[in-house]
DNA sequence: CGCTATCTTGAGTAGCGTCAAGTCATGTGG
DNA sequence: CCACATGACTTGACGCTACTCAAGATAGCG
């Protein structure tokens, strides 16, 4: 069914498994690609790499070689100010596409790492664009792909500039909720990966903030959480929570 | 020199300047394409639109037709939510491109205003993507463009997830010199096009404390705020300000 | 089984928001 | 060209949210 990768390191030690066959395809980068074009993805795809929990998928500052999708796991995205500190600019599942922060500049602008032990697809980074050159629907999947991530972008500004502490642990949570949902887990009850110092650092809170709140949803009966397990019990409550008129 | 326009819609009333004579070319999408390949360009971007100040260039919600470059002026992208509440989540000036918020469903997700009189070259996205596919240096642009987008709102999650508001303003006013500088306008002395209140919506303050701010700055010394006007007397102490060790 | 990282909760505080009053600039129509 | 209206800005007083510091509880890991 499949011709044999054509170039390009062996990779012993992990078995090949192709876009086509992977049950994450309408959610990753190979989303609308129809068969025929499946199979030249396939071979674009050439290597899995394995992560354990705290490792580094990649540092701000090294050089761009490929882009990276989620196969399994959970991971985090970090960038860096000189002076030190430190903030988290995404949490990552499985589907989503990672690296793109290091096409400008043909280095990585954040550092990535597991929040669990993780898969991902590595992407060489020059053959996807010569392949989304000849495949015009790989080529719109991409730039659909970066666009939605300048819209998450603008919606974490959103949170940052203009939500209270309880409205954004509010939306993170149903943020959480609607993506476990779409990947057909629970969209009410999880584990978080992340502490709540990570957290904390992503909604531009404490981690004594994020403890609190978590407690006070929990005496108004919104969710259970216990430790890294959350129950969300009253999805709609937390909504409105967002949504309430001000003034 | 130049070949007519061979295909769609005659612009009568304005003159149609090409990117290979644009004086923002280094700056623009046509960045590092070469000169034979400029002329394909040329007949990319066939249209120029004149905004008057306070006029919108697309709302949220519109359908995606162009991506816009800007000529000349200076606009705000803000994004809504359901409640009413509006963000600023971004200032833009020559040589920007606007509009990839729109790429992923074919909607823009924010509104986009002039702060003053300005002129954007409009850039028919369909035919972008298929001059891309034909044009390698075209399509590594577009795709640097993109990802310099998300790498700024990277920047500013970490602006506004980790900073006070001292170092936010600071920032902010260093950054718009670096953007003046690079335009070939001076970097010290220049005047805002927004209101103090659009300050304070994008660093995620309140009006009243951008402008105690401002005093305190000009008190200290390092700057001369006069209402719009602004010259920035210290610009190290500024950059002092951002990068102080915590802790 | 003990160590360490993580989390919870409390008390006190600082920074920014809110409300309010007044000044200043801009532009419009008489 | 001036008077006036309107929007933009400044400054002060006060309040509240989230931060800081601290102590103790709990879970997870070796």
């Amino acid at each position: 069914m499949k011709t044999p990768v054509p170039t390009g390191p062996v990779d012993v030690g992990h078995l090949r498994i192709a876009c086509s066959s992977c049950s994450l395809r309408e959610l990753c980068l190979p989303a609308g690609i129809d068969t025929r074009e499946m199979e030249r993805v396939d071979r674009l795809v050439n290597r899995r790499r394995k992560l354990k929990r705290g490792e580094h998928l990649y540092r701000a500052g090294a050089p761009l070689a490929a882009l990276y999708a989620i196969r399994s796991g959970f991971m985090k995205s970090c960038v860096l100010h000189d002076d030190g500190r430190e903030q988290v600019a995404g949490f990552h599942m499985m589907g989503e596409l990672l690296g793109m922060d290091a096409i400008s500049s043909s280095r990585h602008m954040c550092d990535t790492v597991a929040l669990e032990d993780s898969e991902v697809c590595e992407i060489p980074f020059g053959y996807l664009e010569q392949l989304s050159r000849e495949l015009p629907s790989l080529q719109q999947q991409l730039h659909r792909i970066m666009s939605r991530e300048i819209v998450r972008d603008y919606g974490v500004m959103l949170l940052l500039g203009s939500m209270k502490a309880e409205e954004r642990l509010a939306a993170f949570l149903l943020n959480l909720s609607q993506r476990f949902t779409a990947r057909g887990y629970s969209g009410t009850e999880f584990n978080l990966r992340m502490t709540r110092e990570e957290i904390g650092s992503y909604l531009g809170l404490k981690l004594e903030t994020i403890s609190r709140v978590l407690s006070r949803f929990q005496q108004d009966g919104l969710i259970v959480a216990r430790h890294k397990h959350i129950r969300i019990r009253d999805p709609e409550a937390l909504r409105r929570l967002i949504s309430q008129q001000r003034q």
